[in-house]
DNA sequence: CACCTTATTCGTACTAGATACGAATAGCTT
DNA sequence: AAGCTATTCGTATCTAGTACGAATAAGGTG
């Protein structure tokens, strides 16, 4: 096994398999996965990992060179549900490139500490997987390849960041149910800073919510249902101008 | 000061300021994001933030609840960064969000943890002034205010991701040039992998970047000039879209 | 089958970080 | 000057990651 503060990726060091390991990276992983999923991120620690394999948790290191490794692999697992079936990769490009974002975003949601947690990044086999699968969704469009390059980043680019953004809104809207409390709080706060300063886009907007008394939440939508019909508006926008600058048929 | 576990913001907690505290929320916040900008994010300790005000590491816990109150003050302190000068916001819808964005885009770079250090994401003072600085941006549309919040949503989702994205390729290129041989190996990875299984699109584009003798990176453009042009195609390209979808002058 | 090699497992120890607790110090008030 | 308590900080505890080397056991060899 190579020393730590070797930058390859875990993928590129062979696998231990002389004898007969208890476990394999793929196991680890996936207890992994399954701590973060049911407990949260942080629950993620190598005592943790090792304990729901049943192994000690220096026997980790005889698979891997550090916890990072463990998170990327982690990601890597979690790219593989990002795949789409192939049938999806047969229509338009647009279809075939709304099929695997709406699939990207839902899986990123349904893991909230991925995006989070993205260290160094590495590559591994799924993103290879799903970026050859992005790029036969827009084989069809028959751009030079720099372009469609383009166009997989920007959807991409999007959709991380809804993604990103949607969770943090969800996480924020569950600790506000918990800690009603604490909503009022943040919402007087808000209030008071708003009457002191000068801030006429949003005392306009606050006399117009208490007049029409919606619900007291200042910031954007909170149920995960508006969320996701407002990613697919701004996705389709996106995508009508892409084709447009890039002269594609939409 | 109120318990840890309070989910309150930090800034509706009332700062010490009774006879003479030594220092303030804001410089403890300054000196943690100098640490960070110069050090790292993982270089922001406790006792590092203290040793750079010349405080015992204890002192800091009179001032905040723990260090993830740290992190919000960090991050609210760099959003003081994005907000344009007011002359931004006069022009058309558009301009002011272009210039909004673009501004927001190369704070974010600049200080490449802050979006991966989202943790609750509190709502501070300034996020609420950069706020109201998009809500003045798309004033002008005259939209009603869901859709523009929906406006502002899509852009800020384009521009975290692509941030997002921007900084970890400059991350990979920097770590890159330092250690060639890792270069060497992720790419001997990459291609084995494409060699052995089914991946007629990188088949393709290799062989004919091969043809080309282009550079071996496989992955997108890596200089920061070239990703910041994408970005703003990308970005025109998603006004483009959501300025037809909404009905208003492009 | 006994035995040897070394792959694999794991116990112990060390370092670093966050923070609880309470003692020490020093502004302000009277 | 004395006292109250806001503010500072030293010490101790807990948790996490991981270096190191001992213990165990798989599989080949004589």
């Amino acid at each position: 096994m190579a020393t730590e503060h070797d930058h390859r990726p875990i993928w590129a060091l062979p696998e231990p398999a002389d004898r007969k390991p208890r476990y394999t990276r793929e196991q680890i992983a996936g207890a992994a996965l399954r701590i973060a999923d049911q407990e949260g991120f942080s629950a993620v620690t190598m005592k943790r990992i090792a304990a729901e394999l049943g192994a000690a948790t220096m026997t980790l290191y005889y698979y891997v060179r550090n916890k990072s490794d463990i998170v990327a692999l982690m990601q890597d697992a979690i790219l593989a549900d990002v795949l789409v079936p192939d049938e999806c990769l047969r229509g338009t490009w647009r279809e075939a490139i709304t099929a695997i974002t709406r699939r990207t975003r839902d899986v990123l949601m349904a893991h909230p500490w991925s995006l989070a947690s993205l260290n160094d990044a590495q590559f591994g086999p799924n993103a290879i997987r799903h970026f050859e699968q992005s790029l036969a969704a827009v084989a069809g469009t028959g751009l030079p390849v720099p372009a469609r390059f383009e166009l997989i980043a920007a959807t991409d680019d999007y959709v991380s960041g809804n993604a990103l953004h949607a969770v943090e809104s969800l996480a924020r809207a569950r600790i506000a149910e918990q800690d009603p409390a604490m909503v009022a709080a943040a919402v007087a706060y808000g209030t008071a800073l708003v009457r002191a300063g000068d801030f006429p886009q949003l005392t306009a907007i606050y006399a117009e919510s208490t007049r029409a008394q919606a619900d007291e939440t200042a910031g954007p939508p909170m149920t995960e249902a508006a969320l996701t019909s407002q990613f697919e508006r701004g996705l389709q926008a996106l995508l009508d101008g892409l084709a447009a600058r890039m002269n594609i048929s939409a």
